[in-house]
DNA sequence: TTGAAAGCGCTAACAC
DNA sequence: GTGTTAGCGCTTTCAA
């Protein structure tokens, strides 16, 4: 196994200079189409491809942007980082993709890589170390925005979703069809602090009292984000929490998890027992399953971030903006009104 | 905005060379630990981070492999992504995951890109471009594994389901309670001439074949893999071969929407029609679904093959594996005996 | 233990 | 059009 072509050796197979093979890589103007046709040729046949370090070291530019999210197996996340991955390419960028599967030390790490790396800019759903991150960022110059949720002492810029709207909406829907007694179910106990879990905890209180309930601590219980998640927490509930007549959960999976355990339970789901899952995945439509949900516009949300940050990029402007983009309810039989 | 610090920046403020402070970094034990603190404390103020392409530039390395999959929202391809990332990073790795959409274009188009990017190797779930895509790779020296399926054409090394034996499995389970009437969902027009679609066809006429069942092409249905395509499929399969007494599906998202429509067209889903999905996700085991699944070993997969790609890397020979792991079935109310 | 010097592969300025 | 030259930020000899 020899050594990799590089310019030098297609220059020279070429008989020209190795910046003539550059300009035609780049398809400058100055060369024409016949000898580019050629070269490129000749580099084709050496299995030479430009090495991308080098290029980046000399011009200074990667056209490359990062795209940090928590779980990439949830396909709620999933779809974001496709939805960036296609604004970006559109423009001519390319998208890492990196998971922090929801652990702080993963999420700083893969900041500091992604700044070795050199990314242009960055697009993150941070998670718990949100200040540290986006520290790291600022300090290595890396222009960022947040995605999907921020924290409250957040203060940088965002394309977010209205987290409280999103429990507003679900709570005055469980009021409207007669729920008293609902029960909100949110991340596990290590990921309950995250921004988004209080934020929802706190309208999902609120609403209620709005509308005359006395909610309290009782109405929330950790959960988690899967479906073994959401059978556990309804066992819990059941047991602590026996009038409970609605669930409103951070997640479907954890949702259906707590709908299939509350079936068991004896429960008829919609007339007993009420359920909306937050987040709208395509099972949720099963006739099986059919979950009512509140569906955030997450896949715009990507599309509108990425153009917004590569604006910035190839504005040299920082990013600045605070966008919040609204949820909707997707009614189904999992809410039905009460008997 | 001034430039980004560099390492000589940072050998000034310190007053060292910046060779010391190059040593420093890589934890050189020729560095006292004391200096060593000082300077990556001077490093860290001036918001120095080490250019990754300029080291990798020059020491040739890049400690990075790729990671190719199909259609990053399916969990399955989350999942291989995350246990390859999760090996390869407690062998000090790191990974760029890339996602094909299925694209032909995209799928070179991407393989072009990790080769610029100088990834010392790549695992990857090939589509149909896996000609090209494999000649891409060994054109530009990269190592790589195939994972998941490969066609019955590809001569490369690969650490792969056995395709033909969740086929086998599965059709012997329906025989075996009974069914003498199955209906294979394919992929959809476009994807059902990949391999593994191929293979399962191929596996699936030959299995009831030797069971005594005159099956043919009236028996497979192109699909694709959401539930959306299941529901769409089952109109026609009930249309076209009413007959119908079992179901495998290439996937279980697309068995799902195939057991939504049965049951509106009054099919009693296990005793009037069998129904199983290939792969195992979650949701598989939701009582309201309690879809009988081949569950492939993917995590275990990507386990294994991160770990010999990295061992040849490390010892600087070629990848020379042909490794197929089995699947499993697993029995759920989709499938109960015959009446 | 530290530093000087060379050079990784490329782009960009400028001269021809 | 094409070539020469300098240098991006770093690692790696090698000498001190």
């Amino acid at each position: 196994m020899t050594a990799r072509a590089t310019i030098k050796d297609v220059a020279k197979a070429a008989g020209v200079s190795f910046t003539t093979v550059s300009l035609a890589f780049q398809e400058d103007s100055r060369i024409s189409a016949k000898r580019r046709r050629q070269i490129l040729a000749i580099a084709r046949e050496l299995g030479y491809s430009p090495n991308q370090q080098a290029r980046a070291l000399r011009s200074g530019r990667t056209r490359t942007i990062g795209v940090l999210v928590n779980d990439i197996v949830n396909p709620f996340y999933a779809l974001v980082t496709r939805a960036a991955q296609n604004a970006a390419n559109r423009r001519g960028y390319e998208v890492v993709i990196t998971d922090t599967q929801f652990v702080r030390e993963r999420e700083t790490q893969e900041i500091r890589n992604m700044i070795h790396a050199r990314v242009e800019g960055v697009l993150a759903c941070f998670g718990e170390s949100v200040e540290e991150s986006s520290k790291l960022l600022e300090h290595g110059r890396v222009p960022y925005l947040a995605l999907d949720t921020v924290p409250q002492t957040y203060r940088g810029p965002y394309v977010a979703n209205d987290v409280p709207a999103a429990a507003r909406i679900a709570v005055e829907h469980l009021i409207r069809i007669g729920c008293r007694h609902p029960v909100f179910l949110s991340g596990d106990e290590g990921s309950r602090s995250f921004s988004a879990f209080v934020a929802l905890e706190k309208a999902f209180l609120e609403t209620l009292r709005v509308h005359g309930v006395d909610a309290n601590q009782r109405h929330l219980f950790s959960a988690g984000l899967t479906i073994d998640a959401g059978r556990n927490a309804m066992r819990r509930v059941h047991a602590e929490f026996p009038e409970v007549d609605a669930l409103l959960s951070a997640n479907s999976l954890c949702a259906m998890g707590a709908m299939e355990v509350a079936s068991q339970l004896g429960l008829c789901i919609g007339s007993d027992l009420a359920v909306i899952g937050i987040d709208d995945l395509d099972i949720c439509s099963l006739e099986r399953i059919s979950l009512t949900t509140i569906r955030q516009p997450f896949e715009q949300l990507a599309e509108v971030a990425t153009n917004i940050l590569l604006d910035c990029l190839e504005r040299k402007t920082d990013p600045d903006v605070r966008l919040v983009l609204q949820p909707e309810l997707i009614v189904r039989s999992s809410t039905t009104r009460r008997r």
